[in-house]
DNA sequence: CTCCTGACTAATA
DNA sequence: CTATTAGCCAGGA
């Protein structure tokens, strides 16, 4: 793709993530081209409409958890995971070696840190 | 132009 | 597990 910014990078990525599969901040700046931009993978997402073409609520942050978003965000795409098979933990994480889009978590995650 | 903030992550203590 | 530091990109003051 080669948008013009890393934000089209960032979308067409999560665009790509399918169905039942959750993606990290990391993951989606790592496959943008700069690992350590998650922050403005994050801010990227930010900008994006509750009703854009983009399936937002498929990202997630490393911990598998969802973000401490605005709003009545977090409900919403917990709601939305769970409609499409994804199953969270009683602590509110969903399991990225199961979910996540390699099979792996992203770069690698056990657990948490 | 510079400075601060932000839906983050990794390394270190 | 938590707390702190440094780094990335973009936008507003």
């Amino acid at each position: 793709m080669r948008a013009g910014s890393f934000y089209e990078r960032v979308y067409a990525i999560v665009r790509e993530v399918p169905p039942g599969r959750v993606v990290t901040y990391g993951e989606i700046a790592w496959r943008a081209g700069s690992p350590l931009a998650s922050r403005a993978t994050g801010y990227a997402l930010n900008a994006l409409r509750w009703d854009a073409d983009v399936p937002w609520w498929r990202v997630v942050n490393r911990a598998g958890r969802i973000s401490d978003r605005p709003g009545d965000g977090p409900v919403v795409q917990r709601e939305r995971l769970e409609a499409e098979g994804v199953v969270f933990k009683p602590d509110g994480r969903v399991d990225l070696r199961h979910y996540g889009w390699d099979g792996t978590g992203a770069s690698g995650l056990g657990g948490q840190q």
